[in-house]
DNA sequence: GTGGTCTAGACCACG
DNA sequence: GTGGTCTAGACCACC
């Protein structure tokens, strides 16, 4: 993992582990590794760790079962309700971004297309 | 000013007078308002705000006279610049995004459409 | 069982089982299901259950009889003033709590009798 | 403060820190002492301290200015919503564990009425 | 070994 | 000085 020095690790963490569920390498139902091992995978302290999962745990991404570990939660409609939501996000906030700096819709969908002519692919960022 | 608390506000006030520039609100050579009235009027420290526009002048954006306080750049190139760089920075993060939460370029486009014909317009973040 | 996360098991444990007691459910003199049982029944740790059952003992609402198992206090007494403490202690706690959010006494009754009306019944927590 | 050791001591906080409010002794809109303030105060670490002002911060009954301090929310109707429910739980929650000891609804209000008469008051807990 | 809590102490952004 | 974040490390309940 790369942090941005400017977003708290702990949300740059949130935003990390949902797309791994989102993106169903975490399995829906299925154990995540403990506190401290994702704390070691990623190179965190285990109570930055903790504060993510805590906050995944909020938003009923995963849940706790005592002693045993925290697991992906089993109701397919929350991650997907999730997913929906943060593609609409991501949408809405990048169309606001670029009319703030005078594109109209027709344009960002031209510059879309000619970035995608051009690259063949967009370039990841 | 809606400032996010997760992002140092300096950040974001370079964001939004940079939007403000490339929109032409502050024109080409234009003198701007002073550091403290810029503050009092986005209602942040004026230290803050002092932050803020040294970052600008490192980006060439803005330049400083002397007592005399300081101007939009007189070099429209800088500013198309930095307004291509940030429509692609935003294209490509934007692309990159979705598709970590598994949409494809075909689906991403067709998204987009479908929010659109929903719409009318993508409803403001 | 559902257990509060928040509160050590073998408490909870103490605390059911002890009513279990009052109840009758567990009667006067009775032989108790072995402690790996009563584990399996609530789901728990054996462990867990023999700190739970030894609490009680202490309590002297139950006791051993070495390699035959364990027993209800064949004392009715004991059984009483447990209960009457338990009303007690809840009733004092109850009257405590709700002054401590502002309501006087008349105001725990009416309250109460208000409830009574709305629900035909107070509701099971 | 008296802390319970079988629970947290944030969640205890809360508790407290809940009940100041509702009962006006931290005043609507009124600015709460400092974190580090409030952890001397109660003999805390400033971090346990945090986590339960974050707690209250989740409920929507305090919030935060940035660099400021926290506030009591300015919504009355947030608290006394939070009020409402927790007469409602405490009362619910009484109930339900007299009858669990064996005492139907008649027979705790008599339960409470003898208290009263022998106290005068009923004793605090 | 698992998650959860707590303390101590440092550092940062902002005012 | 304010809140917020992070690390390090200890201890606890439970399995």
């Amino acid at each position: 993992m790369n942090f941005d020095n400017n977003i708290p690790i702990y949300i740059q963490l949130v935003e990390y582990l949902k797309k791994e569920i989102i993106l169903g390498k975490f399995k829906i139902g299925e154990r995540l590794p403990s506190v401290r091992d994702l704390a070691l995978l990623l190179k965190v302290n285990p109570n930055t760790m903790q504060k993510a999962l805590i906050e995944l745990e909020n938003q009923k991404l995963i849940y706790t079962e005592r002693t045993n570990g925290k697991y992906v939660t089993e109701d397919k409609k929350i991650i997907d309700k999730i997913k929906n939501n943060y593609a609409k996000e991501l949408t809405n906030k990048y169309f606001f971004n670029m009319k703030s700096i005078g594109f109209n819709e027709k344009e960002i969908i031209d510059y879309i297309k000619e970035l995608e002519a051009n690259n063949g692919t967009i370039r990841m960022y």
